[in-house]
DNA sequence: ATGGTCGAGCTTCGA
């Protein structure tokens, strides 16, 4: 059972690139963020003929994220729990029930990025954090198999950012953004893509400006962690990083690339 | 050398 996470930025502005990695990469289970559009804009047909059903929590404008699977789901819930306030499209969660395995719950994940920081944008990317911790604890309870998967706005260690230097004192890196991050994977959660290659430099995110992908100037931050019942059904994990090539895809030739590229896990 | 790039939707903001 393969599950993947991709931050597409605009499902609309590149959908044929999109579908042409769906086709070739063919997950079980998709979460996507910066979809970028209301619900009635998510070109949902497009999944379905794809034999997905299809979970939407779009925004206008910013944000947005949405849960593809092709295996019946139940319990949908959109936004994540903790802050009435919090009208921010940035988390889906749905149990998904395979035919011939058990059940996954997935959440798909859009982190707040925070910066400017210090600020009111990292009080909330804070905040957010803190919930999600919440959530996995309650998660945790249930004793069940879940993958957490999606853009954190996290870069947890120094071999996952080219130049840290660059970084220090970015939302994305700051010690007490790590700190947080930490403080969920030590619930008891496993890194899906730091089980599969401990040691291995695999950026998820280049920039758009300064020539970002042609030196490799990448960090990662897009993540998958893993419930212990999930950890113990771990085949592999990877990163499908040709997808950040301007000419990558086929069907999707000549459509510019999102600035991240798709992670997935492969669970038994 | 203080620039440079995207996307949505409107002439700016968020990343």
């Amino acid at each position: 059972m393969k599950i993947a996470s991709f931050n597409v930025n605009s499902i609309n502005a590149r959908l044929p690139r999109i579908l042409d990695w769906f086709d070739k990469a063919r997950p079980d289970v998709a979460v996507l963020q910066e979809i970028k559009c209301i619900d009635e804009k998510f070109p949902a047909l497009e999944f379905e003929d794809r034999g997905y059903n299809v979970e939407v929590h779009g925004q206008k404008t910013y944000n947005g994220v949405a849960l593809l699977s092709k295996y019946p789901v139940d319990d949908v819930m959109r936004g994540l729990p903790g802050d009435d306030e919090d009208d921010q499209s940035r988390y889906i969660e749905a149990l998904v029930m395979p035919k011939d395995a058990a059940p996954v719950r997935v959440g798909g994940i859009y982190l707040p990025n925070g910066n400017p920081a210090p600020g009111p944008k990292y009080d909330y990317k804070i905040g957010w954090m803190k919930r999600l911790k919440t959530r996995a604890q309650a998660l945790l309870l249930d004793e069940e198999a879940f993958v957490l998967a999606g853009d954190y706005n996290v870069i947890p260690q120094t071999e996952d950012v080219h130049d840290p230097k660059a970084w220090e004192g970015d939302a994305l890196y700051r010690p007490e953004t790590r700190a947080a991050f930490r403080e969920i994977l030590n619930l008891g959660l496993t890194d899906g893509l730091r089980q599969a290659d401990p040691h291995g430099v695999r950026y998820t995110f280049w920039d758009y400006q300064r020539g970002a992908w042609e030196k490799d100037n990448g960090i990662r931050i897009d993540h998958l962690l893993l419930s212990p019942q999930a950890a113990d059904r771990f085949k592999t994990a990877g990163v499908d990083r040709t997808e950040r090539s301007p000419s990558g895809g086929s069907a999707g030739s000549g459509v510019k690339p999102s600035d991240h590229v798709p992670v997935w896990v492969e669970l038994i």
